[in-house]
DNA sequence: TGTACATCAGTGAACGCGCGTTCACTGATGTAC
DNA sequence: TGTACATCAGTGAACGCGCGTTCACTGATGTAC
């Protein structure tokens, strides 16, 4: 048991709720840990008793919701503000998956839980699609639109493309969180993604 | 508690030991959830106390350690056994990849074990990369060598293009297992897989 | 202006659970003499 | 052939731990009269 967490007035009950979540997120990314994320845990990180959660959250998979949900936004924070000064749609793609592997290693606890996780845990499926769709996903599709619309991509199908790249780039990001020390052919992980990602425009056969 | 199990004989002691590793595979199968796997259902399961597995196994780690590496055989039994009858290096390397996606969604909580949990449980990452260099991922390098060697492929560094490739498939692997049900391209991961790789052989930009 | 009271923002103690691991032991079995 | 004994293949009970969650409660604070 820490610090004593002193009371909110009346009327600021609602407080307990952010400063809640802001400890989840802080455990998550101090013990770089998502099975440390215990309502004991952070409800002594917040200074206050456990059962004081319960005020503010049905149960834990609740509480691990909102903080996927805050992530999300912040996954999508990276992606929005990528390429926006590039007029080549190529090259925005280019930083969009840039700014993912980032996110992913900057924050490799909420990747974890949002990517790497069981799907009977949070977040639920449907989330997932839903956030996918509407915010950092969407991004991704409409640059790969722009990219087929402009004749740089010889494809018609921007969904499938940009969910390739989505499979790649997850694949390193998430290979990266898990098995940090692999002999990558470059010691920088954005390098690995830049040659990654010449090898996926350019493609392999002989032409 | 379930059935008893009879005592090993004298000097068959070891056969205990090949049980408690089959029942953990077993476990890891059944219940599909890698915390499920603990020493005392392991014991439960094979139909003995707790304390008799430290007979074989100095701790929890070391057990998990040993199912990975009988894992790790079985992948490459995967690998070795695609597109063996095949001539077009680049065919091999489809089935390859198809046969390590398969692989992960036979066996997806092996397949977290060793390639999606924490780095800092088994199987350490020395052992990884020892595995990847020597069995299966030896084994795509190899592939992706005879298609550099036969002029299908315009690139100098197998290893590099197969890193890629491996980024890229563990990435479909992984997402399937962890986001079973995200609006896919198309219904069957194989046909997924091939469609990436077509994708991917060919790159996106206008030649 | 004073006071009874409802409400708000929590708390303390306990529930039952499963976990990894240790320790002293037991009882069958093969072997040496 | 008989028997003492070492060894083998385990067992039973317990350790201390942290977990999610529930329940009855408390004490400060604002408000109605």
């Amino acid at each position: 048991v820490t610090n004593r967490r002193p009371r909110s007035r009346r009327g600021e009950g609602e407080r307990l709720r952010e400063e809640i979540l802001e400890a989840a997120e802080r455990l998550l990314i101090e013990t770089a840990d998502a099975e440390a994320v215990s309502i004991r845990a952070v409800a002594d990180a917040v200074g206050v008793s456990p059962p004081s959660i319960y005020l503010h959250f049905a149960d834990k998979n609740r509480l691990l919701f909102e903080v996927c949900q805050i992530q999300f936004d912040e996954l999508d924070r990276y992606i929005r503000e990528a390429g926006t000064d590039l007029d080549d749609p190529v090259d925005v793609l280019r930083l969009q998956g840039r700014a993912y592997l980032r996110f992913g290693l900057d924050n490799p606890e909420h990747y974890r839980l949002l990517f790497m996780g069981r799907s009977d845990l949070p977040p639920p499926d449907g989330d997932v699609e839903a956030f996918l769709k509407l915010s950092c996903f969407g991004r991704v599709v409409e640059t790969t639109r722009a990219c087929i619309d402009r004749g740089r991509f010889e494809q018609d199908d921007p969904f499938t493309v940009a969910f390739a790249m989505w499979t790649m780039v997850h694949g390193l990001t998430s290979l990266l969180i898990s098995r940090p020390t692999l002999p990558w052919p470059l010691a920088d992980p954005e390098d690995v993604f830049d040659r990654f990602f010449e090898l996926f425009l350019a493609g392999l056969l002989t032409h």
